[in-house]
DNA sequence: ACTCCACAGGAAGGATTGGGCA
DNA sequence: TGCCCAATCCTTCCTGTGGAGT
């Protein structure tokens, strides 16, 4: 039924975007400015409503029509240095690897002498770069427009420098969730570009979209798990037993994905807390420290201490695989999907009774 | 009302890693 | 080779929070 798997990828650009037409109007008209400072850009919203591919189908739109020079840079977790290194491995005249070791300011250095015309440098995933210098340093250096993508941009803003932070005011641009009817377009687009013979009615997409509240990403996820779900159930249509299953299912594979990405001392946390129903801190702890030794014998990465702990139980709820809740004292944490099952085989508790 | 306690999470600093360079 | 630099990941120390005990 899938026809082209790429289609539901979450770096899939689509030829044309729906619905964001002003958006993209607002942009190339504050890229093609004429006062160099007045071009950069602040893009806002929620997660999964498109900011990203706003900002891909913009610049790229503006590569064909003119002369300028387009980088891409997850900004996910960097620090200065390496947004700044990203930045300039992606130059075309710039080297391919850049040494970790190579002082900031000459990787900033470098970056001027690679630059020959416009450049845009765009800097996904940006909500952590107020704590860097990373877009003071772009922001100072002619011909280059910055555009940053984060999730909340009234608190990104108000983080950064101020000088900085009112240029990018300028440029702000917020992001919406897609309306029910908007999200069904975007979706019998996709529908259209990656499912073999229409297999989905509006209805079914309208009620996907509504699912969703309006997140693009969900809905493209369900739209493809509601795919999975007709082929594995020998459904030659899309039914609607397949929508109301496609959330569910699209979720659980979205956190399996994440889940395996995560390094090994994730996995060992992953794996307690899903052993129960729900734990507190201590008890938490006091099954790590039972299960560290037999666990890490011998292999590269030690246990690790109760605060590193605690940050590594924070990124498992960033990526929507736990949850917690109650106050400091009385904190219990929970497993999200019990069917994501750990990576790691946990050594037998022993009964207390 | 006060103190105690268990825990969260910020800040600072240390150990380690690894490429560049004399 | 040994030193430098920066990054990374951890620990230690600390302050804040809110329920429980007195």
């Amino acid at each position: 039924m899938i026809a082209d798997p790429r289609v539901f990828d979450d770096e899939f650009v689509p030829p044309d975007l729906l619905h964001r037409e002003n958006e993209i109007e607002q942009l190339l008209r504050r890229f093609t400015t004429r006062h160099p400072a007045e071009s950069d850009v602040l893009i806002s919203g929620p997660s999964g409503v498109g900011k990203t591919v706003l900002a891909r189908t913009a610049v790229d739109h503006l590569e064909t029509q003119t002369d300028i020079t387009r980088v891409f840079v997850d900004s996910l977790g960097k620090t200065t240095g390496r947004v700044l290194r990203a930045t300039l491995e992606q130059l075309p005249r710039g080297p391919d690897d850049v040494a970790q070791t190579l002082p900031t300011q000459d990787v900033c250095r470098e970056i001027r002498e690679a630059i020959t015309g416009e450049t845009i440098v765009v800097l996904d995933e940006g909500d952590d770069l107020p704590q860097t210098n990373a877009v003071g340093e772009l922001l100072a250096m002619a011909n280059v427009t910055v555009v940053v993508i984060a999730h909340n941009g009234t608190d990104w803003l108000s983080q950064l420098d101020v000088t900085d932070g009112h240029r990018l005011d300028q440029g702000h641009l917020e992001l919406d969730r897609y309306g029910v009817d908007e999200l069904a377009d975007i979706l019998e687009r996709r529908s259209r570009q990656g499912l073999h013979g229409e297999p989905v009615s509006r209805a079914q997409l309208e009620a996907i979209a509504n699912e969703v509240a309006g997140v693009a990403r969900y809905g493209i996820q369900s739209l493809r798990s509601a795919a999975v779900l007709a082929r594995e159930r020998g459904h030659r249509r899309i039914r609607d037993r397949d929508v109301d299953d496609a959330y569910e299912h699209a979720r659980h594979r979205m956190r399996k994905l994440s889940l395996s990405s995560l390094p090994f001392h994730h996995q060992v946390l992953y794996a307690i807390v899903h052993e129960t129903e729900e734990l507190s801190a201590s008890e938490l702890h006091d099954r790590y420290d039972a299960v560290s030794e037999e666990l890490y014998a011998g292999s590269t990465p030690q246990p690790v201490g109760e605060r590193a702990r605690r940050g590594k139980l924070s990124k498992l709820a960033e990526y929507d695989l736990i949850d917690y809740d109650g106050p400091t004292r009385d904190r219990l944490y929970w497993i999200l999907d019990e069917d994501v099952e750990p990576k790691v085989e946990l050594p037998e508790p022993v009964s207390s009774h």
